[in-house]
DNA sequence: ACCCCTCGCCCAAACGATTTGGCAAATCAC
DNA sequence: GTGATTTGCCAAATCGTTTGGGCGAGGGGT
């Protein structure tokens, strides 16, 4: 077992000092050095195949290249993957590595899982809901460098990015106009969050924009599951004037909505058309005919909160980009949107 | 802002040296310290409010209680997040943290992360398969602390955990046995995987334990996702001798299923009687009547490995758990059996 | 011949802990 | 009272880097 070599010997091996190592092997600018020395330092890193020990570095200039991914609940979404991916991929570009952290919305453990990673000299810090939503900045965080992911802020000084809510609902609802359709009914979330208050938002104005009338009839809520999809669309589908179109608060909803019509004789899309949100796999593609859907952003969010808070850690301390982003979510087009049919009313 | 508190800081505060204030919040045995002093040690780190730097530690100890979970792909499954979850609460459950990279299947990608992840002293690694399969170490990884995720080695010196997938299969056809099913089809995965395999095996073992024939007429293999399931079910459900129950390899199948006998007019679980495999929760608790199905450990999984990776690292180098283990995969009851019918075949 | 630059490189001090090997003082044996 | 042990603590080395401040040699100007 041969010993890890340090850089003293490569130092030894060029016959020069550990400075010089240092200087060459990280291109500290403003450093004389002659390039033939240079060249030889080179080689024999090369030669021994010698890596530097992080460690060791960042104790001395007290940075760790980690960034620290901390979440209220890693496992209950299946979008976590996509978020995490994101970050993952963007950190490892650039030479930096991800720690996993999950909280479970417990604001003790946070701070001593903070604490902990803190004692690690993690450079910088994403902060992720599985939903968006409205989050306080724990106190252990204030000041360091830190982005909310799929999380926003009531302080607009903490930088943060999350979907577009109002732009996927217009879409959403934008392709069933296109498609020829009038009575569009919304199928929506409950709760009072983000998602839902964004996506009416998008569903009036892409109403308004085409000149069609807003029904408060036509808009219902529910649980955002499956359950409540169906419960959803078979209050709707029953009632007076049947809408031609849903547009589903999510794709959990809009399955319970396939259920609700095929209950009642309904072919999707020649009878209804249906419209979902989230872009899950699972069910979009599952579904027979495949859902159309839009897609949330979660693998962009996860790789722009890593560039950008990378950014601002290697940058001068506090660039401008800090700010509230939102990124758009694109349609996903399969087979649930089509004509409105004749079938009478 | 105060300048972070240092070792030297709490040894002054109480009057002693740095090193018996290492030696006193250690707990360093064999060293012999005086009550008081101890007591005196204490409470100064406590006023000062003292963490020791974890680097500096890392440097000097050349440990990191830093775990590593390599997979091949974190996004593409939605199990991916209880895997990591189980792993990252056993890590923090005994103040470690976790590092997370995704390889993607590019080797020469996997030994540039490997290296990096050495370089910051990574003491242990969980490789990581987002289904379960054979896999062959990473020549990297060879001599390292090191425990397979819902993947084995063809070396059984290789410490390993999977999901028991004989066991599954025969819980899965034994709840159809209970409830009266004599005629269950299989609707199998076409790809050669220990799962495919496993669950079939199972399904044959309860078979022969309930004095029922196996019929290779039905068993089907398809492609493991909903399409695969509609076109297994269609065909075994128009074929002769239609039979009262089906197991599905996978839930996705099983949703695919759903729709092939809602297709037919066959209410579920009146006229037809489901097992899924998996528990995905979309699926399951989404599809009406809810899926009776077999759950993967993968939460379980991802504790055990962490576990049994941070004993063989602290206790003496190679304590003989080191094995390929297999967890059980628990029956989730839900609405999509019951007993066979009086339908006419 | 003297002074002053610039080049090219190196010394040694951090960074903040752990750990080895001691050394005085107190206690004990007799 | 003397020598041997035990007790309680500390100094200094170490882990592997980075980095601020030098320092000698060579060249050019006068």
């Amino acid at each position: 077992m041969s010993r890890t070599i340090r850089i003293k010997d490569v130092a030894e091996h060029a016959g020069v000092s550990v400075t010089t190592v240092s200087h060459v092997l990280n291109d500290v600018p403003g450093k004389r050095i002659n390039a033939e020395t240079r060249a030889r330092v080179k080689a024999s890193a090369a030669a021994l195949g010698y890596v530097p020990n992080r460690v060791a570095r960042s104790l001395r200039t007290r940075r760790s290249q980690v960034l620290a991914l901390i979440s209220d609940e890693i496992a209950t979404t299946p979008f976590a993957g996509l978020m995490i991916l994101g970050a993952q991929e963007a950190a490892s570009k650039r030479g930096w590595l991800l720690m996993l952290v999950n909280t479970g919305l417990d604001p003790a453990y946070e701070a001593r899982e903070i604490q902990a990673l803190l004692q690690r000299q993690v450079d910088g810090f994403l902060y992720a809901t599985m939903y968006h939503r409205e989050v306080e900045l724990p106190d252990e965080l204030a000041g360091l460098p830190v982005i909310l992911l799929d999380a926003v802020s009531r302080d607009p000084s903490i930088p943060s990015v999350v979907p577009d809510e109002v732009g996927g609902g217009r879409t959403a609802v934008e392709v069933l106009l296109a498609s020829g359709h009038r009575r569009i009914a919304f199928l929506n979330n409950r709760d009072d969050i983000p998602a839902s208050r964004g996506r009416l938002e998008g569903y009036r104005a892409a109403l308004e924009a085409a000149g069609v009338g807003y029904h408060q009839s036509l808009v219902t809520y529910d649980a955002s599951d499956s359950a409540g999809g169906y419960r959803a669309a078979a209050a709707v589908l029953d009632g007076t004037a049947r809408p031609t179109a849903l547009f589903c608060f999510n794709d959990r909803m809009a399955l319970g909505a396939y259920q609700a019509a095929a209950e009642r004789g309904l072919r999707i899309p020649h009878d209804l058309s249906v419209v979902g949100f989230d872009n899950q796999e699972i069910i979009a593609d599952g579904l027979r005919p495949g859902l159309t859907t839009v897609a949330l952003p979660h693998y962009e969010m996860g790789a722009w909160a890593v560039d950008t808070l990378i950014g601002s850690i290697d940058d001068n301390p506090q660039n401008d980009d800090r700010a509230q982003v939102v990124l758009p979510c694109p349609l996903v087009t399969r087979a649930s949107v089509t004509a409105p049919g004749q079938t009478p009313g």
